[in-house]
RNA sequence: GGUCGAUUAGCUCAGUGGUAGAGCACUGCAUUGACAUUGCAGGGGUCACUAGUUCGAACCUAGUAUCGACCACCA
């Protein structure tokens, strides 16, 4: 006999460990089996487990449990990324809280062995929580985006790329990290709002000219004219004014023509080297917006990057990697006279030169960028070219206003990294991008054609408009934490020839060192000695004939972004470049599972990838598309509002004291604490009990609808878990009962209604239930099977069989306790993708078989397990018990007495059901006798079912008036059926148009519910006339 | 500005043209018999609004209102 209730502690890590020690996780490699592959989306070496990843893993487990057990070759390829920068920030603060040396002291080599070091103590905490969560994944083939194989892939794809063109490095405007010193993808940066200010400010007119502004209405009038020696410019950024390279107006804004290729001055800086910059047009600034006029800073910003392009706007960059005003090069009045040529027109002056040029003015260099702006502002200002406007304070004296500078307060959109929370700086770098553009097109192809689709399809909607609409990717990335980039320099023979200077770089791409030196020696010669610089300068030396000897090649310093190799992952996991097994059963893989927030990073580039070097073969066949996890009020889980549900306190249980100092501490903002402990307090007062992850799973499949988010809440799954108890119990009833659980069962075979019928439910719960998932739907595959186990299983058919098991029939209780034991275990197995820990549990206690739950087979029930006549027959049966005791509940009957029952007007076959379920109908509904009769004695309750009429023999218990009363109100409701329905059936167009399946079973209900509504009506009268 | 989505019972949500549903909460009754992490019975809805299509609309179409997400944005 099994334990009174089930103890999830007691048992999930056991039996974890006994699936992993016989691998039961393991693909077969030699299989004929269908391969059936699922690539975890790695987590983060660095994260832990939260509400996402379980609700994540949780459907990948369900597919894979069920395709496991529908006979296929299942791989789920776990792993984890190596997350760079979030990896690199880790450690970086590990060292520093240890007073440790910084990276940087502690050299790259000596920091990247930190890192390993953190990794094999410390990282990776999730693949075990996943596996607490009962992940099935093929554990044996745990791959690591940084692991030798993986980089092996990383480098050919490179390589391949690079040969083709399709990588290439560029100096662009990429977005910069100052915190991290790195370039970010556009995909790391988040766009938030926040209060910011927009100055106005004069530009005047180089030497003193003027000329006349007019400013019109929509109809052409002229609202305001006057002379003007300068020209007006907004920013919300002042400190950039000091690289600006021009100013634009729109072709069509007249009031600026007569002042367009004219010259005009910067308002900043030393007088004497006040810069000139020439006033252009471009189709970009909006006429109706702030001035009009726009400075352009090709440098720091991405829209005047392009008008810098298309105009030939020199960029000059005024930031050093930390944010700051660039302290280098020469002084600024030296620099001030070249860019002064530059802009009137010299030439000679390539990007490399002017990128070079430090215009920041000598008292703002070093300064951290938004002290530069606070000087900035503060220098114009004082200096009176600042535009004034009548103060807004002094609103109602208008005239009298004194001026103020016009300053806007606004809101403006502001880059942010997402890691760093800093605010990111355009940065024109020399950088390695992927041509997106021509690998995207085969992927939004593969898209369009249906060989991978997005499950909701509406997805494909956000796929394509990104997509259509891709940038080049920035792959590089200035940290040391990642795959190196396989590229070697030397210098190029022109620069030896001409003795230096030695800044252009010539690059060998290859996917190791010697293969880099081969390619190095085709370039400077065979006789040329090429070797890897031990000190990472590339260097040359020559002989006495003036003959190059020797060359010293360096590595390029930065590393690739996390999501390249991961972009690899579908086919980098399965040995690829190598034409392994694993590749050729796996890929492609069946479905890809993630949240929405991903699929540009990942989902996009794997396509992209899978297919260009997969020989146009997709990573996967479907994207399934989940939600994403709220709390219970649909707000979003964050640490600072203290509403983050840990998905492993739900499976171990936590103390409402343990819950709230968790959720207090590692809080960014300490002054936060208070406030959510006291929402913690409230919420949870009594903490979580512990639910095990068999109804954390069930919670979050069953609420794992189609394209809505999930708000999840405890009591949900407090619920859950009473399910699986239900489960637990039923079994031990069954245990009680002496079922015979290792037993097949042959439906033709079976005597009792009783029997077939809840076969025939559990066929259709196992259609539903496969129905659903391969549709995707399992919310629905387990609302199907909750009900059957809970509903029809417990309710009704422990009930029906008790009066079978205790009965002196032999060979009916034989035939029941031998349907009851394999009705529970293809339950078990039903349920066990969603519930793997409980219903192994009660597998492994109810028989003593080797073979585990999870490897047993999908029940391929087939419809020869329905019987119609059962499922009539105890139909009626559920029917008539349930209203006998919604009567007996109305009427206030104690239930604990029991009612005579006749049944008038029966038909053969009711009558026969009366006879073949009397004990059960007497045992469920409280009767103490049940008999067919020809008439009901007086004052008997009344009620009906079908063709007969019920009567219940309690004249005496009951009050004849409240009596009439109950039937009043039933009579009512009926009527208003009944009105309805002939309503519908008397309308022509209605039985013309509709199908005649529906007009007849309509017909149908209003001859059942007249024929209801009379016999009530006969009970009525005769009532009323006592 | 573009795209996608939501609005159904007190709460959280299912429901793709034919009798409005579940879980929780609520009300009444039940405690030796698998299970109180339970059982039985019940109350509770103008399916956001408006107009259309249709024999018939929670569902399809158009619009309105409110809320949300993502992307891109005006210096």
């Amino acid at each position: 006999m099994i334990d009174q209730r089930f103890d999830p502690k007691a048992h999930e890590q056991r039996i974890y460990q006994r699936w992993e020690e016989a691998g039961c996780f393991r693909p077969s490699m030699d299989s004929a089996a269908e391969p059936y592959a699922i690539m975890i989306p790695p987590p983060n070496v660095t994260g832990s487990l939260h509400m996402g990843h379980a609700l994540n893993n949780t459907i990948q487990d369900i597919l894979c449990r069920f395709e496991r057990m529908r006979g296929k070759n299942v791989r789920w390829q776990p792993g984890m990324d190596h997350a760079g920068i979030a990896t690199q920030m880790v450690v970086e603060r590990q060292l520093a809280a240890s007073g440790n040396q910084d990276r940087r002291s502690m050299g790259r080599d000596a920091f990247i062995d930190k890192v390993w070091e953190w990794k094999e103590e410390s990282g990776g905490t999730i693949l075990n929580q996943l596996k607490r969560l009962g992940a099935s994944c093929d554990w044996e083939n745990t791959k690591f985006t940084l692991d030798d194989e993986m980089n092996t892939a990383v480098n050919k794809v490179f390589v391949d790329l690079y040969d083709e063109g399709l990588i290439y490095r560029a100096k662009r405007l990429v977005n910069w990290d100052p915190h991290f010193q790195t370039a970010i993808s556009n995909l790391e940066v988040e766009n938030k709002e926040v209060d910011g200010h927009m100055w106005h400010f004069k530009y005047p007119l180089a030497g003193g000219e003027t000329y006349t502004y007019v400013e019109k209405d929509e109809d052409g009038n002229v609202t305001l004219e006057e002379e003007r020696d300068y020209i007006s410019i907004a920013t919300t950024r002042p400190e950039t004014m000091l690289g600006d390279g021009a100013v634009a107006v729109h072709p069509s804004d007249d009031r600026y023509a007569p002042i367009v290729g004219k010259l005009c001055e910067i308002p900043v800086g030393p007088k004497e080297h006040r810069r000139l910059i020439p006033i252009i047009t471009d189709e970009y600034p909006d006429p109706d917006f702030g001035s009009g006029a726009v400075k352009i800073t090709g440098a720091h910003d991405f829209n005047d990057y392009q008008v810098a392009k298309r105009g030939g706007i020199p960029m000059y960059a005024l930031m050093d990697e930390r944010g700051q005003m660039r302290a280098d090069g020469e002084p600024y009045a030296a620099v001030a006279e070249v860019a002064q040529r530059i802009a009137e027109g010299a030439e000679g002056f390539d990007e490399a030169k002017i990128a070079a040029m430090n215009l920041v003015p000598d008292q703002y260099r070093g300064l951290d960028r938004f002290d530069a702006r606070k000087a900035v502002v503060e220098d114009i200002t004082s200096e009176g070219n600042a535009v004034m406007v009548p103060d807004p304070k002094h609103k109602d004296e208008e005239s009298e206003a004194p001026l103020v500078p016009y300053v806007e307060n606004k809101k403006i959109m502001q880059p942010f990294g997402d890691r760093s929370g800093v605010v990111i700086e355009p940065m024109l770098t020399d950088q390695w991008f992927v041509d997106a553009e021509t690998l995207a097109k085969p992927a939004i192809a593969a898209v369009r054609e249906g060989r991978t689709k997005f499950v909701p399809e509406n997805w494909d909607r956000t796929y394509y408009n990104w997509m259509e609409n891709i940038e080049p990717w920035c792959i590089s990335r200035q940290l040391w934490w990642g795959h190196r980039i396989p590229v070697w320099y030397g210098p190029t023979l022109d620069d030896i020839a001409n003795d230096g200077p030695y800044n252009v770089k010539k690059g060998f791409c290859a996917g190791t060192p010697s293969e880099a030196i081969e390619l190095a020696k085709k370039y400077y010669g065979d006789r040329v000695e090429v070797m890897i610089a031990e000190d990472g300068v590339t260097s040359h030396t020559i002989d006495s004939n003036d003959a190059l000897q020797s060359i010293e090649l360096v590595q390029d310093e930065d590393v690739l972004d996390t999501w390249f190799s991961s972009g690899l992952w579908p086919f980098s996991t399965q040995g690829w470049p190598e034409e392994t097994d694993g590749l050729k059963a796996f890929y492609p893989g069946a479905t890809l599972v993630t949240a929405f927030d991903i699929i540009f990073f990942w989902v996009a580039r794997m396509m992209m990838l899978g297919i260009k070097f997969m020989d146009g073969e997709v990573p996967f066949k479907d994207v399934y598309i989940h939600a994403i996890v709220r709390d219970e009020t649909g707000k979003k889980m964050s640490k600072s509002e203290g509403n983050v549900i840990d998905p492993v306190d739900l499976i171990d249980g936590i103390e409402a004291d343990a819950l709230v100092a968790k959720r207090t501490t590692g809080l960014r903002q300490p002054e936060k604490a208070p406030q959510v402990e006291k929402a913690t307090r409230k919420r949870y007062p009594k903490g979580f009990d512990a639910y095990g992850a068999d109804a954390l799973r069930f919670t979050l499949a069953a609420m794992a609808t189609k394209g809505r988010d999930i708000n999840l809440s405890v009591e949900r799954v407090a619920g859950y878990r009473n399910f699986g108890t239900k489960l637990w119990n039923a079994t031990r009833f069954a245990q009680m009962n002496e079922a015979n659980f290792s037993t097949k069962i042959d439906p033709q075979a079976l005597e009792l209604s009783v029997n077939k019928w809840i076969i025939g439910e559990l066929y259709k719960c196992t259609s539903a239930v496969s129905e659903a998932i391969e549709d995707y739907r399992f919310n629905d595959a387990a609302s199907a099977a909750y009900q059957f186990t809970w509903d029809v299983l417990c309710d009704w058919y422990l009930e029906l069989s008790k009066p079978i098991l205790s009965g002196d029939d032999a060979a009916a209780r034989a035939e029941t306790q031998a349907v009851l034991g394999w009705v529970l275990e293809q339950t078990y197995i039903t349920l066990h993708p969603f519930m793997p820990f409980i219903t192994e549990v009660l597998w492994e206690q109810t028989s003593d078989r080797d073979a585990f739950l999870m490897q047993q087979s999908w029940p391929g029930l087939d419809t020869q397990f329905e019987d119609q006549a059962a499922a009539d027959e105890l139909g009626w049966v559920l029917r008539i018990i349930s209203q006998i005791r919604s009567v007996r509940s109305d009427v206030n009957v104690p239930a604990g007495a029991k009612v005579p029952v006749s049944l008038i007007g029966a038909n053969d076959r009711t009558a026969h059901c009366v006879e073949a379920h009397r004990d059960v109908i007497m045992r469920m509904a409280r009767l103490e006798k049940f008999e067919l009769a020809e008439a009901a004695p007086t004052g008997a309750v009344k009620t009906v079912l079908d063709e007969a009429t019920v009567a219940l023999e309690i004249a005496d218990l009951i009050d004849a008036s409240e009596e009439v009363a109950r039937l009043d109100k039933q009579l009512g409701k009926l009527t208003g059926e009944i009105t309805g329905l002939e309503k519908r059936l008397g309308n022509e167009a209605f039985v013309a148009k509709a199908p005649p399946e529906v007009v007849a079973e309509q017909r149908e209900r209003l001859t059942d519910l007249q024929g209801t509504r009379d016999k009530l009506s006969v009970a009525r009268e005769q009532l009323a006339a006592i």
